[in-house]
DNA sequence: TTGAAATATTCCCATAATGGAATATGTTAC
DNA sequence: GTAACATATTCCATTATGGGAATATTTCAA
């Protein structure tokens, strides 16, 4: 077996920096292909296959308007990686001085939580 | 240009299914090559390898015992990544009636980091 | 020293990715 | 229809993967 195509799933799609850096420009909001290209200094063909590997994915959408194809950032693509990293916040937290706070940071969630349930 | 290297960073290391899950595993504490094999179904040769690349980035370190060697998660390897994904939180957090309370989270969180500082 | 146990490495194969370059497809305006 | 712009696709070369299987290496015990 090879590796897992980058478009199996987020965390696949988003180990290539040139994508990230995608993300982190559509953050800004829609942008079309050349403004993708042109902002990150990347060529028309390699923006244009990047964005096709996020939308597979669903980090991305697409609306055409006029000739242009705008895309659009769609986050919560992204949560599994970020529900996945969450369960190690311990490990860099758990310095002694900081438990504390950490735990307290915890307590509050909780409470946040349940306020909205 | 090929694909980056598996052991360029976290990233790209993360991104195999095996190596999560093998560092989920680690999260219970230190394994021997032989108790990962056994706890996922890996063959011996297959964990050893993905150990080594966990190695290669830093997220996890190693130390003999006997004929044994003991692997450990370096969970702070996997800031980079949650330090990422994390500025896309309010983009799955952005719904309105959640919104008060994220901005409520943020506020809590800045305390607690000016009580750190 | 010899053997057994634990781990690491090597070789092979099928698969796939990235950037570059060229080209195809689409859409709009005239 | 045709020119011009925007985007997508295809082909290529290079590089690397992950599993399987076999083997090498290390470490300990007797």
């Amino acid at each position: 077996m090879a590796r897992s195509a980058t478009t199996s799933d987020a965390f696949n799609a988003v180990a290539e920096p040139q994508r990230r850096r995608i993300l982190n420009l559509l953050t800004q909001g829609e942008r079309s292909v050349n403004d993708v290209a042109g902002s990150l200094c990347l060529k028309q063909p390699q923006a244009s296959k990047h964005l096709r590997v996020l939308k597979e994915v669903g980090l991305v959408s697409v609306r055409g308007s006029g000739q242009q194809r705008l895309y659009k950032l769609n986050g919560e693509g992204l949560k599994p990686i970020h529900d996945w990293v969450k369960t190690f916040e311990r490990f860099w937290n758990e310095s002694f001085d900081r438990l504390a706070d950490y735990l307290n940071e915890l307590q509050t969630r909780e409470q946040s939580n349940e306020h909205k349930e």
